[in-house]
DNA sequence: GTCTATATCCAGATAGAC
DNA sequence: GTCTATCTGGATATAGAC
């Protein structure tokens, strides 16, 4: 069984994700949740403080794949390998998260300094140095990473306008996205092995 | 001399790029134009009209390096460089725009096919001759594309973020978007030269 | 074309019964 | 915890003088 909040912050999740917080309505969450506007206040005190909490999950998704598969032990192939085919797998769950968080982010900057300001896990030393190591310090660990997070999550965020672009139907671009992490890891694993 | 709707229209842009249409104010345009509310509707009768016209000017410079480099009559490496190097040098003025591109799109999806219906000129039929040509069809000029524009624009995109993952300041962020033009080229012409 | 003043609406938030 | 009814502020839009 599911808890109200839970609920709440879910229904929440897909009208904030859509809308954004001055576009959402609290009354469209309460007729999603199918429970009155009287109860999100119960429940969230404040619209602020419902789109704060939806936001936060919303950018734990955006970045995990980033802090446990980078900062594990495997070696620097797996790990670029893994980060690939999660990150693609759990955007086509949620094609919307990327848009929202960083929308939010370029509406509100600050907040990511306060995000960033506990969490000292989000940390690239391991990466960099497996980089170095592996390359004998010729591979630049900086465009590395940025390419490697780009060819992934880009292609999502600019969805609707390749689809049009590249005359796709919504499952012929599906399948293209599926297809680019072979792409993908070819490209980047490629740069290491020259 | 500008004119005064001009004026609106650049100020109007400014508020709609950093809160988007539900979140900007009639009011923060009318004092950032350094006119009367009243004003802007004189000029643009509602708040939609005036955002679809910021919008339409900003998409068009969301995608005009795309038509203009890639339609000419230069050579494929030609292109490659010119949209290169144009793109990061009109993002770096504009950092802004691609989120608020995107971001109404994901609100507002059918909106790309109305943009769509009358252009034609935005085709990519000339680029993937270009392509097929030069790789004996060894090399797929979609994802060619994809990630020459994923690798040019992302980094404008998710800027917030990598400045604290990757610990740096405006200035040097600003100098990394710039240092990545050289790194992007040469890593799609890399491809085509195997 | 430009302003002041105002009408109108709508959304977030609360009061209070059950 | 859940509801109905209501308060209140604020934002778009308009009326009308200059």
């Amino acid at each position: 069984m599911i808890t109200t909040e839970e609920n709440i912050l879910q229904q929440a999740g897909t009208v904030f994700y859509r809308k954004g917080l001055a576009g959402a309505r609290m009354q469209e969450i309460a007729d999603l949740a199918g429970i009155n506007k009287a109860m999100l206040h119960y429940y969230f005190k404040t619209k602020e403080q419902l789109f704060d909490r939806v936001f936060l999950q919303a950018f734990e998704h955006f970045v995990e794949n980033i802090t446990t598969v980078l900062n594990g032990n495997a070696s620097l192939e797996d790990k670029i390998v893994s980060y690939v085919n999660q990150t693609v797998d759990a955007l086509a769950q949620n094609p919307g998260i990327p848009v929202f968080v960083l929308n939010e982010l370029s509406h509100n900057p600050q907040r990511i300094t306060e995000i960033f300001a506990g969490e000292e896990k989000i940390n690239l030393k391991l990466f960099r140095e497996q980089v170095d190591k592996y390359s004998g310090g010729k591979i630049d660990y900086e465009n590395l990473f940025i390419d490697m997070v780009a060819l992934c999550v880009y292609p999502f965020v600019v969805a609707p306008v390749f689809k049009q672009l590249l005359h796709k139907s919504d499952e012929q671009y599906t399948a293209l996205l599926q297809s680019r992490k072979d792409h993908v890891v070819r490209e980047i694993l490629g740069r290491l092995s020259v």
